[in-house]
RNA sequence: GGCGCAAUCGAAUAGUGGUUAAUUCAGCUGGCUCUCAAUCAGCAAACGGGGGUUCAAUUCCCCCUUGCGCCA
């Protein structure tokens, strides 16, 4: 670590056809912590040779996520480095003489089939039981046959002429794994349209970015042999491979909107924080070897290594990383989680800036109440709205408890004790309520719970006392009396349903 | 269908040719407490199956099964 190593170079390479969803994410992470580990090169490269599907809108989405999560990048889209440019769709000139050297050495030949005669003929061979593998029908043309099927207009694809061979992968992560190249086919790596497909316009990248590890998904295995005979016919050597594991849902299948949540900037619209996100999608599929759970993005740098990666998929757990927020969340200051939090008060209309001094020290000490009990802040807003409103709804369990009997005038009495305190402090306010328990022969219990029902709406969330603290007299005594006004002389009154007295997490 | 990858508690990961197979999340029980969270103490929970190799296999090899991926 911070030595640099020039040598090293990984790239993370998406296409810009949505957003950063979680497992690029972590596929940018771990090839992030590679070069940071050694002291190397992190390039971004936008693979948008896929037109149709490409956006800028996309682009941007990508991008953002990336810094959101903090995975700078050394050289790539806004940060312009000596290998540029940084989208395929600038870079087709260089293709060109990559496809010239190899058309010149026979390593790729022009293919005139349509995709209806391929289709067909595909169709026949999987009827006879053979693989569908292209018959070369178009490997020896002539030169005058070419001329007159140009001259007919037909476009032609370009196709890398597959050698009699074992390919051997050797990945840092799998091991050895074997492939048949007859089995591999004379595979397109120019649409007729003029297009790289994505396996030669990324070798090609990989070439010219010098990049000396390939790290990605293992849904990139198949196409490894493919990019290793085209490095071999252009007589360029390897980089190293290695293919990280995939990301499933809970259903052990691939992740997808339907498991909820899978582009990173939904999790910090749901208030996580992105150091938690990368300290969980570390852990899927990674292991420091040690129990340590809880990592830095520092400590990550420092241990990350490629053995210690899994071989085997591993299955999101909204959970557990519910609990990795709530680790980091809790080693915030308490001015660090207010100014993290601040944002998400502000888009819930809670407050507005500027903020007085006065008010962010109050902000502070309902953080230090709320702050083990939120797992994200989106959380906060739904545990702690009372704080922020009197317009909070009496959840349907609470309500109940205001239905028993005596309710009404505990409320009544209650309020007149409080009336009676000076300093108001949680000293003071536990003080008052105990005494009054005493006085009347109740347990604390009776008096607190439906006190804190009247005050938030629920029956759980901090020490009543504190709560109280914090709320102030003013509005602790409005509030109860708010609820008064709705109680009958017994305590018979029905609250109205909330809309949604559940809680979802 | 072809090719490939994988397989340890429900989930994520440790781990070893001989272990009481460990940790964290989730679950459960209890302590603390005004409730919840936090915290503390504890419980439950796994080596997919079959063959080898070996004195000994969860660990090494092969097959099967299952899952996943890519191509079609």
């Amino acid at each position: 670590m911070g030595i640099e190593n020039k040598n090293i170079r990984v790239r993370f390479a998406p296409s810009p056809t949505g957003y950063l969803h979680i497992g690029g994410a972590r596929t940018a992470l771990f090839n992030w912590l590679y070069a940071r580990h050694y002291g190397g090169t992190f390039i971004l490269r936008i693979e948008d040779t896929d037109r149709a599907r490409s956006t800028p809108e996309a682009v941007n989405a990508i991008l953002d996520g990336m810094k959101w999560l903090g995975l700078d990048w050394d050289e790539g889209p806004e940060k312009d480095g000596e290998y540029g440019p940084y989208f395929q769709t600038e870079r087709l000139d260089l293709y060109k003489k990559f496809i010239d050297r190899l058309l010149e050495s026979g390593e790729a030949y022009y293919c005139f089939c349509s995709a209806e005669e391929l289709a067909e003929r595909r169709k026949k061979k999987l009827a006879e039981g053979r693989p569908s593998i292209y018959d070369r029908k178009c490997l020896n043309l002539s030169d005058n046959e070419k001329k007159q099927l140009i001259k007919e207009g037909k476009k032609p694809a370009i196709r890398l002429k597959m050698p009699d061979r074992q390919i051997v992968v050797d990945d840092l992560i799998k091991g050895i794994m074997e492939f048949d190249s007859k089995l591999l086919s004379d595979f397109v790596i120019i649409k007729s349209d003029g297009i790289p497909t994505y396996n030669f316009a990324a070798v090609v990248d990989d070439i010219l970015m010098k990049v000396s590890l390939v790290m990605r998904g293992d849904d990139h295995i198949s196409n490894t042999p493919k990019q290793i005979v085209i490095y071999q016919a252009l007589g360029i050597p390897l980089p190293e491979f290695a293919h990280i594991p995939m990301i499933m849902g809970p259903d052990n299948t691939r992740l997808s909107k339907r498991h909820g949540a899978t582009s990173v900037i939904e999790y910090q619209k749901m208030g996580f924080l992105p150091e938690a996100v990368v300290n969980y999608i570390a852990h899927l599929g990674w292991s420091s070897g040690t129990n340590q759970e809880i990592f830095t993005i520092k400590e990550l740098v420092e241990s990350f290594a490629l053995e210690k990666i899994s071989h085997h998929s591993a299955i999101f757990n909204m959970e557990k990383l519910n609990w990795f927020n709530n680790e980091h969340l809790k080693r915030l200051s308490d001015e660090k989680y207010v100014e993290m939090l601040i944002p998400f008060l502000i888009e819930a209309r809670y407050i507005e800036l500027p903020l007085s001094e006065k008010k962010e020290k109050w902000l502070r000490k309902v953080v230090s109440l709320m702050k083990s009990r939120a797992r994200n802040f989106k959380q906060f807003l739904e545990y702690g709205d009372y704080f922020f409103t009197d317009d909070f709804i009496i959840e349907e369990e609470a309500a109940k408890i205001l239905e028993q009997t005596g309710v009404k005038d505990i409320l009544e009495q209650l309020i007149n004790k409080l009336k009676e305190i000076d300093k108001w402090d949680e000293e003071n306010i536990e003080c008052k309520v105990r005494e009054m328990a005493h006085q009347l022969n109740l347990k604390g219990k009776q008096i607190i719970h439906p006190a804190r029902v009247s005050l938030s709406g629920k029956t759980v969330g901090p020490s009543l006392f504190a709560l109280m603290e914090v709320l102030g007299k003013e509005r602790n005594i409005k509030r109860l009396e708010k609820i008064i006004s709705k109680l009958s002389k017994n305590s018979e009154y029905t609250f109205p349903k909330p809309d949604n007295g559940k809680r979802v997490n």
